[in-house]
DNA sequence: TTGATTGCAAAGCATTTGCATGCTA
DNA sequence: TAGCATGCAAATGCTTTGCAATCAA
């Protein structure tokens, strides 16, 4: 029973526009770059997208890649997220329910959650001082069940450069 | 009428019990970036703090100061914290409340706040998926009071690489 | 005396930019 | 045809590393 979402558009069609609205052009490597990212269900880096694209079209610079997924951003379809490794993630945005990240910091599994309770207070946190605001980021770091078995070290912090291992992604609802 | 904290170590003791137990020497180059750290209320970058060792001591270099920056997020002096504009921020962290940061994508404002409901839920979500929390990041981004008078354009994302072009800190309780 | 520490220069990474060439509208 | 897009190489900015000299314990 495929439940088909009416009154919205698709992820290609909301790129189409932004492109148009925007002046710019629409050219073979956008639309491959677009397609290979939105099949794609993971948070991955500008790198990891580039070799996923690579194995359809070797022509395609890593340079194209990050101009792209900075388009896909301003068009609303990815947004950036850090985990503290130093690197820029992207996800998919549109029709995503926003949500926030908990981290473990043994083998860096990622789970999603969302919480309305949690965003109503950071909205009237935001308002309490004058603000407007506009987007944020929540990340909760910790040791998942699987690692508090096998794991009896200390803490790793993100300063101590502990480097995730497994980037796992599991969606879980409100 | 000054009120004495005891029960408690100051940050030069907690520095040299550190560097003991680590076996690691103590040296006057970071006693000196200790001290200029310490008496910074702000937030800095390595390269800040570089400069202001420099005053008092220009032949220390920029390594010296990245590697005690480490070290003194070790030993629980000192804390990260990313803005989004790709740098890594230090901040005092012993004997200091934990807190957030709401930040003015327009000026670069940053606001601390702390908000103990937040905090509860925060640590009643990890728990909720079996996770044992460690630390966490909330960082709310709009515009404040201010450039809301003053500015009427698009608001900048993360994405569109806006820079803050002050860096204000402001300290509210609870 | 031993081994940690320093500072320089060089290397690393992720990301961005300059520019000649290619391609869309 | 105009000018945006591409891809390479080079540059950038932040951070780390190799190493010989220095210094604390």
């Amino acid at each position: 029973m495929t439940k088909i979402k009416e009154g919205y558009k698709n992820e290609k069609e909301i790129f189409l526009e932004h492109i148009q609205k925007a002046g710019l052009r629409r050219t073979a490597q956008r639309d491959l770059i677009l397609e290979i990212f939105l099949k794609t269900e993971e948070h991955l880096t500008s790198e990891d997208l580039y070799w996923l694209v690579q194995k359809q079209d070797p022509s395609v610079g890593h340079t194209t890649v990050y101009r792209t997924l900075k388009l896909l951003t301003e068009a609303g379809l990815a947004r950036e997220v850090r985990f503290g490794d130093n690197k820029t993630y992207y996800e998919h945005h549109y029709n995503h329910e926003h949500h926030d990240h908990l981290i473990c910091t043994e083998c860096g599994k990622v789970v999603e959650f969302f919480s309305p309770e949690i965003e109503a207070m950071q909205d009237a946190t935001a308002h309490k001082f004058g603000f407007v605001p506009t987007h944020h980021s929540l990340r909760l770091w910790g040791i998942c069940e699987d690692c508090q078995q096998t794991t009896h070290e200390s803490h790793p912090s993100m300063a101590s450069g502990a480097q995730p291992r497994v980037r796992v992604k599991t969606v879980v609802g409100s």
